[in-house]
DNA sequence: TAGATTGTTAATCGATTAACAATC
DNA sequence: TAGATTGTTAATCGATTAACAATC
């Protein structure tokens, strides 16, 4: 699927476009033009043509778009259509928060395990997800091999866990640690959760109103 | 502060210097260099040095930047040394993860109560944060109004709540339920988090290498 | 002083927007 | 058919990179 360059500013907004399709999907409608995509958005009609058309055209002259028709395409640049794997390493708070509250699903991920250190968590199960020894890892990756690891232990394991899980293969890494990880000395994908800048962001935003 | 208009851009790397100095100073370094800065950030000098003209030169030539000043002139511009105050409203797993792991201090932001619906919950303390009952949000505010609501409730109260804390005065929102809030409607500063954004954006890039 | 490195101006590159022929 | 809306090409705009005089 890689035959074109695609610039991360398309690739950042295709899940933008997953969501709105899934909105409006859900809400019945069966047809959409560039420019009501767009508002919903707050992209212009002309951008969401390009972006599509990165991808080669799905609508028709005069008509717009097909929703369910654009939403598995959409889906399916994207690979939610796919079914990946993920486990979780760390199950504190936002483990737990991950586990019972996030949709892996809807992002196109099996949850298949999570790890812990904590022997009063090891061999239970949250929301049908087995929580096992982190010392299991390795024996656990070449039974079951999984596509991603999510980061959610404490920031100083991070580098570790995060260099022992590319040796074993896993193809990325959902890192919420707020440690910086060097994609490319890794060799696998990395995407990064940094709570600590999106606050910042904000309160750039509302320090500048002040 | 709000003189010369910003790009995004520029503003979405100002918390990648922040955290990066920090780091060098915690190291004891006192003096880095646009390229050294830049190698460590993954961008170019030169954008480093276009960067911080945006806000007027804090360097030296022949010498570079002198670490603990230029931490402070960033601290400074995105406003993190002012002490903003932070609610959380909804402590479910989210919730108190962000309690007990996160540092708000680092941010700009004293943590100064948490809301929730749970009577197990209220009246209880985490990490030296009150938690109140959701019923108390007006009243409280009235007292002691803060100036960012952190939204962790589940998602189908995420509109009511981002309207109440909006009219009541608050300057920004930060928002972990996934639902699109309109900062133009809300008339605040809305950062969102997105995790569903960022996993499908890891699944098209390991999907792309597959 | 000589070497280093800034801040800034100019050049390049890329992304967004506008326009429009094609066509459903 | 006439109206609507695409996909794509061209024009504009903005961001990044390169270059260099200023100067510590």
């Amino acid at each position: 699927m890689s035959e074109r360059y695609i610039s991360p500013l398309v690739i950042r907004r295709l899940p933008k476009y997953h969501r709105c399709l899934k909105e409006l999907q859900r809400s019945g409608v069966s047809r959409v033009s560039s420019s009501v995509l767009a508002s919903n958005l707050g992209f212009t009609a002309s951008q969401v043509r390009q972006d599509f058309s990165c991808f080669g055209g799905f609508g028709q002259q005069g008509y717009g778009y097909n929703v369910s028709n654009l939403l598995s395409e959409i889906a399916s640049i994207i690979g939610v259509d796919k079914k990946h794997t993920a486990a979780i390493i760390g199950v504190g708070h936002l483990g737990h928060a991950l586990i019972n509250n996030f949709s892996f699903k809807t992002c196109g991920f099996e949850l298949a395990v999570a790890f812990d250190a904590n022997p009063e968590l090891i061999g239970t199960t949250l929301e049908g997800v087995e929580i096992r020894d982190i010392k299991e890892l390795d024996s656990y990756f070449d039974e079951n091999p999984f596509d991603v690891a999510v980061l959610t232990m404490p920031r100083e394991f991070a580098h570790d866990i995060a260099s022992k899980v590319a040796n074993l293969g896993v193809r990325g890494i959902w890192n919420f640690t707020n440690v910086d990880l060097s994609a490319t000395e890794l060799g696998v994908e990395i995407e990064n959760v940094h709570f600590a800048d999106s606050l910042k962001i904000l309160c750039y935003e509302i320090s500048k109103n002040a």
